[in-house]
DNA sequence: AACTACGCCAACCGCCTCCCA
DNA sequence: GTGGGAGGCGGTTGGCGTAGT
């Protein structure tokens, strides 16, 4: 009650809070505070680790393949971040909520309109997605000339403790399609209901660094079963859609798809094949044009050459688009 | 150099659910 | 059945760093 500290945490105070689960575990955070010494609440100790301190937690920039699955799952769960942080190992509600508050909402801003409009969510799948897709290709494409890929099925991760060595992609393109995999623990919760359709759920060793090597199949070692669940590994990130390209607004348990050579990829020819429908496509575009004509020189028309990281809607992607879109009609 | 505006993000707050006595 | 504690979650705030003027 008394003499509680807030505010940042000091060096000392992580160490102690460090040192304190490494001995006797986390849970019941308000007499682990006390039996540590900490001036802090329970509450407090908890989210520090959670957020901060756990080994496995991730820092620094979100990547483009975690921005495009952070919409995707947003467009499904809204601002349900602790279910979306359970598809992305490493990153904590809390980062989650910061990305979408800070870069989503800035956009929504930029175009003038709520960032749960359907406005805004017309331009999150018409020019933001897709231009994230084509960005990855793009670096995978630069990645798969210098590296010979193969595509064997379950790839090796090594579940690590070390912040830096893992938890890099949760993507990887095999054979050019983007192939979702899991480096770390499976979410916790998840059943399931939250993943896969028709296919087989199996179970999967998540290895330790030390049996790693080892991992090349879906078989148990009987090492360091960390949550074995179900098989994030190897699955296609798509754009559902139907046998006629129509997109699944809500994809429900088709979303990941299990790989096949029957899955819908994308091409060179039009980056968008599988991802909307030809009426979607003229919808979406017929929108954005109009959110365009309202006033021309909106600051989200960003130039080219601007290299942010989250700038999607420059002039280069709208000729782009369009250029796509009449290709389409031909 | 000084000041201001803005973006980022760690931390807090309040509410809710769950569990157990 | 119920009250209280613990934990989880989403919303909000405040401090710090940096870019712009």
């Amino acid at each position: 009650m008394m003499d509680l500290r807030r505010g940042p945490w000091t060096v000392d105070e992580d160490l102690t809070l460090i040192n304190y689960i490494a001995t006797h575990g986390e849970g019941r955070w308000n007499s682990l505070a006390r039996s540590a010494g900490l001036k802090r609440t329970g509450k407090s100790c908890r989210l520090r680790w959670l957020n901060y301190l756990r080994p496995d937690v991730r820092r620094g920039n979100i990547t483009l393949e975690e921005q495009l699955l952070i919409l995707e799952l947003h467009t499904r769960w809204g601002n349900r971040w602790s279910k979306i942080a359970q598809y992305l190992p490493g990153r904590t509600d809390n980062e989650i909520k910061n990305y979408w508050r800070t870069r989503v909402q800035k956009h929504a801003k930029q175009l003038k309109c709520d960032v749960n409009s359907k406005q805004f969510k017309d331009a999150m799948r018409y020019l933001w997605m897709p231009r994230l897709v084509e960005r990855i290709q793009a670096a995978a494409a630069a990645t798969t000339t210098t590296a010979t890929a193969t595509t064997t099925g379950i790839n090796n991760n090594a579940y690590s403790y070390n912040n830096n060595n893992h938890l890099n992609n949760n993507f990887e393109v095999h054979n050019g399609k983007m192939v979702l995999t899991n480096t770390t623990t499976p979410p916790s919760v998840m059943n399931n209901n939250d993943f896969v359709g028709s296919s087989q759920i199996t179970t999967q060793s998540y290895n330790t660094p030390e049996n790693s090597s080892t991992a090349a199949s879906s078989d148990s070692f009987g090492t360091t079963q960390v949550s074995p669940i179900s098989d994030f590994n190897d699955y296609n990130y798509s754009v559902p859609v139907t046998s006629n390209n129509n997109i699944i607004n809500n994809p429900g348990d088709n979303f990941y798809q299990p790989c096949s050579s029957q899955q819908v990829s994308y091409n060179n020819e039009n980056p968008y094949y599988g991802l909307f429908s030809h009426q979607q496509q003229q919808q979406g575009i017929m929108d954005l044009q109009s959110m365009m004509m309202v006033e021309p020189n909106t600051p989200w028309m960003m130039q080219s050459g601007d290299s942010s990281s989250d700038n999607f809607w420059n002039v280069e992607n709208m000729l782009f688009l369009e250029q796509q879109l009449m290709n389409d009609n031909m």
